[in-house]
DNA sequence: GACAATTTAGAACGAACGTTCGTATAATCC
DNA sequence: GGATTATACGAACGTTCGTTCTAAATTGTC
């Protein structure tokens, strides 16, 4: 729902019927919206980190990690269950002139998400798979950039093309990190 | 205002204070909330065209006006104006999963946009600056990104450094359209 | 099976929401 | 200059918002 409608649009009373339940017994497992907010955001932050960054783990360090990571980031801004698209990615529009616990949280943790793709272009580097002296902050930069470009034309456009357009700029991103 | 609370944030009473004038005073001249939210958004694309779109079209056709395009947009989205970010950018993910007239018409300007982006490469492959069979489409939905990338680091991460990161994607970018 | 703790429901609160109405003032037209 | 049209206002409408309170139901523990 906060996908859909965002986190300020998420209502307590909608949010109950959705879930059966009445508006007073939701509310007093939070105990105030604010605190629902960053509940709703807790848990995608640790959605995200478990199907995407989590898995990609599993693979050799280098260019094999980054793409793992990328495609299970496609795939998970992409899920029917995102209704809305990538809602950190909607969170991050909603809240980026909101200031206050929220917005820190966020901008926190999407900090911590550029360092981790950071983390493993520069391990690319130190191995040898990319070339010495990558600016590796600025490869983040444009990798989440393709990622905010595929969540805007796959929600917002709807391009059947989407997913196409995101590989075909990780692909050409990634050969341009090795020469 | 509405870039800050976003088109459904914005309500009628507050906006009514901001300008001094009353709730119904205000609410006459547009007789609905949807009905002041798509004239919103039609002033914003208009301040668009204004000053982005129409200055880089006085330029000389090919990579001067496409570098004239992209440096307007940097500068309106970054503008002080625009309290919350690109507006359109905020619209485009707050509108993404809710059907409607505004939805549809937000599609609309934003398909022409990337159209126009493409049109212009199109155009510098014509005039031999960009290499013949250069995929504008794809061109297009890159630099598309990069403002999307530039907007999330300058107005969530706030990193001074995001123009700089934009500036050297869109370079590599133009690079890569060459060769 | 009694008791304590947790969880849910229901009713109500003041505030703000979008909207409607009747009216008063200001501008425009013949 | 009087009739007409815009424009703005204040008050009120019904609804929904987040929140509070109290009471009933459920759960877990000894």
């Amino acid at each position: 729902m906060a996908g859909v409608v965002g986190l300020e649009g998420l209502t307590i009373g909608s949010l109950a019927s959705q879930t059966g339940m009445s508006k007073s017994g939701l509310f007093g497992h939070f105990g105030s919206k604010a605190a629902l907010q960053f509940a709703v955001l807790e848990t995608v932050v640790e959605d995200f980190t478990l199907k995407v960054i989590r898995p990609a783990l599993k693979e050799p360090t280098g260019e094999a990690r980054l793409r793992k990571l990328f495609s299970n980031w496609m795939e998970w801004t992409s899920a029917e269950e995102q209704a809305g698209g990538c809602p950190l990615m909607g969170a991050s529009v909603e809240l980026d002139a909101r200031p206050g616990e929220l917005r820190n949280y966020l901008a926190e943790q999407q900090i911590e998400w550029l360092d981790c793709i950071r983390r493993m272009a520069q391990k690319a580097v130190a191995e040898g798979n990319f070339r010495a002296g990558l600016d590796t902050r600025q490869f983040a930069f444009e990798l989440h950039s393709i990622g905010l470009g595929f969540n805007f034309s796959l929600r917002l456009l709807q391009d059947p093309d989407a997913l196409k357009r995101a590989r075909a700029a990780f692909n050409s991103l990634i050969q341009k990190a090795k020469s």
